[in-house]
DNA sequence: CGGTATCCAAGCTGATACTG
DNA sequence: CAGTATCAGCTTGGATACCG
């Protein structure tokens, strides 16, 4: 199986897929979107106030441009622009959820065997 | 919830699982390890020919840093090093599927809907 | 075979300032 | 509010040389 996609060659939908979702900051980004939808832009800086403002609007562009979720432009002022998961964004949940699950049960690890990390 | 991990601060699992696994490479990494297990250096980089090798030393230290992987030294020359997975980095193999569904899901996609974009 | 060291180029990231 | 512009610094990549 080959895929082109925005002039680049994928050989499996994992590679495909890491290019969509391996971006610094979008499995994050669409955590949020899991937790609430839709989101304005200054609520999800709120709920990642570790992504400057530069680098989360190009993610969330990469991300548009990639189906993932869309841009809702109301037209008023001051400006009010929404984001949400599209369709196949959703179906990004299992991804996100297992991730959420894997980091909670190393977390349990640290706890019952590392000493030199504690959790509080 | 407060996580402490090699002098970072976590407030959540996501978080401290895409600390650990959001490297460039390390899903990838990861992938190749479900597929064959152990693996030695030279075929981990016949799995990922895109990866060149500093890079890749540099993951798999991370990786075993983390306790995801784990590295043996057999004490022959020439030398034979083998990699294979923890039980806690075995432990991501849902992570690594979710992902590889959801790339298969949306390459399925590509080729019903896209006409810019062909799978041969 | 399985690394390490070095150099250099390119791309990504972050902080800050500014705009309609 | 929702962006854009600019510059500095870090990360990554690619080539090459070298070592036990």
């Amino acid at each position: 199986m080959v895929i082109h996609y925005k002039d680049k060659t994928f050989f499996t939908g994992k590679d495909l897929a890491l290019s969509i979702i391996g971006g610094r900051w979008k499995i994050s980004i669409i955590w949020c979107f899991i937790q609430q939808s839709p989101l304005r832009l200054s609520e999800i800086q709120k709920k990642l106030p570790d992504v400057n403002q530069r680098m989360l609007i190009r993610q969330l562009r990469e991300l548009e441009d990639d189906k993932i979720i869309t841009r809702f432009v109301y037209p008023v002022v001051p400006p009010k622009v929404e984001y949400q998961l599209s369709e196949i964004g959703r179906l990004l949940e299992p991804v996100v959820t297992s991730i959420c699950d894997w980091g909670d049960n190393f977390s349990d690890l640290l706890e019952k065997n590392d000493n030199k990390t504690s959790v509080d």
